[in-house]
DNA sequence: TGTACATCAGTGAACGCGCGTTCACTGATGTAC
DNA sequence: TGTACATCAGTGAACGCGCGTTCACTGATGTAC
């Protein structure tokens, strides 16, 4: 703890370089992520990383796995927050997750994109992808269970939800829809759409 | 026409590039598209590429293009076969355009992907881009028409359409379900989900 | 409490590579007369 | 039909850069006795 005037050990650096990491993907995109330019940032030699990082697909993958748990801590919460009423919960979880990857949209990007290849390397950043289906399969059972969502094998049903937040949230991120405001309410009818569907 | 012997002049360098881009990209992915590979894979001098186009992000723009005309020739091929019938037609779209991203994926992620920045810089990418909204915008109206599909504002229905069949696509190519051979299957199923929500 | 030593997070210089792109050029083509 | 010349698609050498990563090292830390 005594930070003060020890420029050798850092003290925590594997954390720095996550926390760096995910501000350089916020403000200037993955693209611009290097490995020397995170060392000289943060003040340290540019070999001092590899203490903590194989390399920097390792890096990457992390960064992305700390996306994922955060995504999933906010869809758990809202889930949370709406424990009592199934079908309200379901709501909440498409417009935060819809939410987070506007808020967000870099760090999404790598979440789902290409930068991180070979994802098996990296197994508690593939648990931590999983959770995200989990967590809308069981919201689906939950609302078949209050007969709010048609019978029907879940991860099915889940999957439908899955690929239209994905969707939605991508077309909103690259622009593609002319959202600029009003993303929110824009997602809002999308997914009632979706839920009428699945009602019945 | 006369190719034999003439080394010199390619005949046809501009289109062989977009060609053998393509190719490279469907076999090895966008990121292993490099200008000096390309020309010597084609086997002409690494500044001829130059004289077509203006740099590496003006090719694969004008291949990116050529994903969207491909892909909107197929949607207006689905459309075109089931014309007296708009709900059949919409039933094909979707599934033709979930079958192109499937057989094209690294195409596909190039289309939507971060490589292009700069959209603007390129119209008639843009052009070929809206292309896609538009045949969806019309199909939607069609069954509208036919009282197949709630009112509403068409281009808002048509997004939710849109949404799904982008992010379903992505899920599929990124490998993140596990559907290996029953892509079809699924995908019907997702979209009847959706358009029983878009009935009533 | 003091010392010896294993451990580990840091350093700094350098390697080696592949890339996009520029430059001054040359060979082929097509058109005007 | 033959020649002069503008045009344009090619060439080949080279520039310059930023990158990930390796290597042999050194300074700080914590633990055993």
């Amino acid at each position: 703890m005594s930070k003060k005037g020890n420029h050798y050990h850092h003290g925590d650096l594997r954390g720095t370089l996550l926390e760096v990491t995910a501000r350089m993907i916020a403000e200037k995109g993955v693209e611009s992520v290097t490995m020397r330019g995170l060392a000289d940032q943060i003040g340290v030699s540019r070999t001092a990383p590899y203490r903590h990082f194989a390399d920097k697909a390792a890096l990457l993958a992390a960064v992305a796995e700390d996306g994922f748990n955060r995504l999933n801590a906010r869809l758990r919460e809202a889930k949370a927050e709406n424990a009592e009423d199934a079908l309200l919960s379901f709501r909440r979880m498409c417009l935060v997750y819809v939410e987070f990857a506007v808020e967000n949209p870099t760090h999404y990007r790598l979440m789902f994109g290409q930068e991180v290849l070979n994802r098996q390397a990296y197994p508690s950043l593939m648990a931590a992808t999983d959770v995200v289906h989990t967590e809308v399969v069981a919201v689906v059972k939950q609302c078949q269970q209050e007969q709010k969502i048609k019978p029907g094998p879940p991860s099915q049903l889940a999957l439908a939800v899955w690929a239209m937040a994905h969707g939605l949230s991508l077309l909103l991120i690259d622009g593609r829809i002319p959202a600029a405001g009003h993303e929110r309410k824009l997602a809002e009818t999308t997914f009632e759409t979706l839920l009428a569907g699945l009602a019945q």
